[in-house]
DNA sequence: TCTATGCTGTCAACAGTGTTGTCACAGGCG
DNA sequence: CGCCTGTGACAACACTGTTGACAGCATAGA
């Protein structure tokens, strides 16, 4: 991949993420310590040297996505609506992008530069709309946490699931339902397994960004 | 714990899920194979002998905590948004109460008799507010995926900051940004910090709830 | 009642994970 | 030129889920 054993690569915390978001990009399930220092051609271990633990690795990994996503939009100010609709398409197309980044983001903040854009981003869209104060903040906070969790778990089914495909399932498997025991799982079954994830994460932006223009309305 | 080394301890599938329960009551972060195990007072790897792996096992766990918060739910039928209110409070309660079962939980979807229970819950109610066919799973399940999703994210942060709060932040440690560079950040500085986990849970619920009043209008 | 067979707990071990401490080398500064 | 800090290499630790071989128990059949 890299050099061969013979001189030592000099590493920082850029190369590092750099190699993590190729690596991430391959559709690996999970991004382990030692691929990654293999496929820098460094020693693993090399990696705490400018990461303090993996956690943070990945938190830096998953701020440089959130700024790739809120870097692509490029409406105009005025339609709100529509950058945040583009804000979190972009967020779903980096995590399923880089599967194995957004799967393993479990904590959802990474105080980086990254996120600052995007929350920037979103306050600013929901202040266009005329939102202000507790309205304002609670707002966001509902469209982050949706698009975040909405997206992480959609990349986490893209990892192991092991498709590209544009759209999947909701439900992996059709639920079987005793008519007399649930019938409105058994009425609706053929439905319920045409749902799609990418349909439904939108669907979920739509009734926020609704919520936030009747609430500014009042 | 339980027997002394002398006897054999006989394992089923309910003896396990029990000892699940009790081990993620007491406020782990994660299960372990070999924790509950010995927990037990058996050799961790009988436990696969009864179940084919720990995500089947985990499945399983979380699967009862849907039946709990599904068999919580007492409003009359016709109450149709409390009763999704008390199922989304009911389950968040059962989450946190096991941080290690709602922490670990990714699929989302376990196949057993909870899930069903509280699908057909969730169908019921939305089928009496006056939605049917796609709009009728749209809303099911964009509610269910907002409650699993925020649950399991409140959760998985209890597990490991280790508070038995009620309320706790949404954003751990208040985020410092430039003035300059992210002007509504600075300013909405405090009010971020102040929004709280349930709250904004529940503000999502509501507002589902009250998109799928609105398109029942229609 | 006695035997045979399959279920199931025990044990050792494997492959993998994140992480730390020790050592040695490289490069920049005085 | 020499030192000293930073950084990569290596070995090892503690932990994870999981499997295969073995042995004992309990039950079904005669």
């Amino acid at each position: 991949m890299a050099n061969k054993a013979s001189t030592r690569v000099r590493l920082d915390r850029a190369s590092i993420i750099d190699a993590g978001m190729e690596l991430a990009e391959t559709g690996v399930a999970a991004i382990s310590v030692r691929e990654l220092g293999t496929h820098l051609g460094a020693d693993p271990t090399a990696i705490y040297r400018h990461f303090a633990s993996k956690d943070a690795l990945m938190s830096a990994l998953l701020d440089e996505l959130n700024g790739q996503a809120a870097a692509r939009v490029d409406l105009p100010a005025e339609d709100w609506a529509g950058r945040l609709r583009m804000l979190s398409e972009a967020t779903l197309a980096s995590f399923t992008r880089y599967p194995a980044i957004g799967a393993e983001a479990t904590s959802l903040t990474t105080h980086g530069p990254g996120e600052l854009a995007a929350i920037e981003l979103m306050l600013d869209a929901f202040h266009r709309a005329g939102l202000r104060g507790q309205e304002l903040v609670r707002h966001y906070a509902l469209l982050a946490s949706h698009v975040l969790a909405g997206a992480a778990g959609i990349a986490r089914a893209r990892a192991d699931r092991r498709t590209d495909a544009e759209d999947s399932p909701w439900i992996d498997s059709p639920l079987l339902a005793d008519p007399r025991q649930f019938p409105l799982i058994a009425e609706n079954s053929t439905l319920l397994s045409e749902l799609q994830d990418r349909e439904l994460f939108l669907l979920g932006v739509d009734v926020i960004i609704e919520a936030a223009r009747t609430a500014a309305a009042r």
